[in-house]
RNA sequence: GGCCGGGUGGCAGAGUGGCUAUGCAGCGGACUGCAAAUCCGCGUACGUCGGUUCAAUUCCGGCCUCGGCCUCCA
């Protein structure tokens, strides 16, 4: 069945139809580097990664871009707050969001430009939309004039009148139009600037996306994505620079993720709900259990609906994938080459505009044909599929032992643990239940659980 | 105020014009020395008021209500 995408500028899911056959270009907002990412900051990365791994099933080439943000007024506030320079500030930032979103199991984009590598793109994008009269000069800025396009203001469904009329800052007295946005800025010399037609200066915000679009994937490409809160003003911008400057159509089909919540509240550092994905790895039981079940947790939600970020959600996600590697522990030995199937039912879920929470739904069903399969040939099949869906989606991609033991976080050592099952095997041999049970119990309360079956006792930190 | 998206069983969360996911939690049973895990069974939900229809949780309209955006924000 085809691929069908909820797509915000028409409003409704369209087919998907790649403009040349077989080959995908897909441009996501990447992030603005000045601070640790924060769990908003990885649900478009999950989200649109399940995306590109889709994709990348469904058709031979895929290029997926997504841009660094690196030049940006809260870098400069944060360089100058801590006396750090700009460079390590950026440079750091952008490797800790590589380990981030590498826990979360995220694959890299193709292309990973950076704003400081493009400007000379952007300058002369600036300069063609000057020169087509959709920009003019003003006291060393350069701006965009909503005015010079009819259609500006469409993608987001609304009208100029409205615009001015919500204006809720103070209007530039350098604009033609309050609407008018920034592509270039002054900068004076303790600020990044580069030299240009228009003064030594930085661009704005929204040019960046349309020049590295622009070098990396043409005018005019497939998909572009980011979150629901990008819609105005910032893709807004992007369609107006990218269209007036190219003269052709820019990105065709447009999906958002929607927005993030935190027990029920806005996310923001004032009400004390504010996580950075660092700080859910590390509340983790183990070292291999974090970034799994931060992942599940977000795709067990639709990802155009909010999501509330709660403890619980958390909580479930793990147990979740406990017993999906439950499911697979016991299959361990089997061999499913050849078998690593993705079941239809899954596809079709995904090929659903993402459809990821029905998508889970089958992963649990198929946990329950492999734990009921009686036979080696099931066993494999079952097994087989149950990996190959959950490789498509990112997940289960460890061995079960790997997430059941992970790494020792101070309690007891795996040796440890095997020695008190031994004793403990021991002890029931004997009949001897109380000491068994003693045993048990004193490894429950340090976060080690058993498990008896007719293979012997297995055992998993919890 | 304008625009947009929601309100589903104890909880999370899909979906559908009639056959009413999935998981967690709960209850009963099998298995187990006891547990755990697993398996079997149980609980019949769709904000509200109207309309369309043989039939609506699903379509249409009103109302109530929650959330987001309206040039910092993924």
């Amino acid at each position: 069945m085809p691929l069908v995408l909820y797509n915000t500028l028409t409003r409704r899911k369209d087919v998907f139809e790649p403009l040349n056959p077989g080959h995908v270009g897909m441009y996501v907002c990447g992030p603005t580097v000045y601070d640790r990412a924060h769990i908003g900051n990885a649900r478009p990365v999950i989200v649109f990664d399940v995306l590109y791994r889709l994709l990348k099933a469904l058709y031979p080439s895929v290029r997926y871009v997504r841009n660094i943000t690196d030049v940006d007024d809260k870098i400069n506030a944060r360089a100058k707050d801590s006396g750090e320079t700009i460079a390590v500030i950026t440079e750091r930032t952008t490797r800790l969001f590589h380990e981030d979103m590498a826990a979360l199991n995220c694959l890299a984009p193709d292309v990973e430009p950076r704003a400081t590598a493009h400007i000379a793109q952007m300058i002369a994008m600036i300069g063609r939309l000057i020169a087509t009269g959709h920009a003019y000069e003003a006291e060393g800025h350069v701006l965009f004039a909503v005015g010079s396009m009819a259609e500006y203001g469409a993608f987001s469904g609304r009208s100029k009148d409205e615009m001015i009329a919500g204006a809720r800052v103070e209007v530039a007295p350098y604009k033609n139009d309050p609407g008018d946005f920034v592509l270039w800025k002054p900068s004076p010399p303790e600020l990044p600037g580069w030299d240009s037609p228009w003064g030594r200066g930085r661009p704005g915000w929204h040019i960046e996306c349309s020049a590295m679009s622009l070098e990396h994937l043409g005018a005019t490409f497939d998909i572009h994505g980011g979150g629901q809160d990008l819609v105005f003003p910032h893709h807004e911008n992007e369609i107006a620079q990218s269209t007036c400057a190219n003269g052709k159509p820019f990105a065709r089909y447009w999906l958002h993720n929607g927005w993030l919540m935190v027990e029920g509240e806005k996310m923001s550092k004032s009400l004390g709900n504010f996580f950075t994905v660092r700080d859910l790895l590390d509340q983790a039981p183990n070292e291999t259990q974090g970034g799994e079940a931060i992942r599940l947790a977000m795709l067990a939600t639709h990802y155009h609906q909010p999501f509330d970020w709660t403890a619980e959600a958390l909580r479930q996600a793990r147990t979740t994938l406990d017993r999906l590697y439950t499911a697979l522990r016991a299959v361990a030995d089997i061999d499913a080459n050849g078998y690593d199937v993705v079941p239809t039912p899954v596809l079709a879920a995904l090929e659903d505009d993402l459809n990821t929470p029905l998508a889970i739904s089958h992963l649990h069903e198929q946990a329950s044909a492999l734990n009921k399969a009686a036979h080696l040939e099931d066993k494999a099949r079952c097994k087989g599929a149950l990996l190959a869906s959950g490789r498509l989606l990112g997940l289960l991609g460890q061995s079960p032992e790997a997430w059941f033991r992970g790494a020792a976080v101070g309690g007891p050592s795996d040796a440890d643990i095997e020695a008190a099952i031994v004793a403990r095997a021991e002890a029931r041999k004997a009949r001897n239940f109380a000491e068994a049970d003693r045993i048990r119990k004193d490894l429950a309360e340090r976060g080690v659980v058993l498990e008896d079956g007719a293979a012997g006792t297995s055992w998993k930190r919890a």
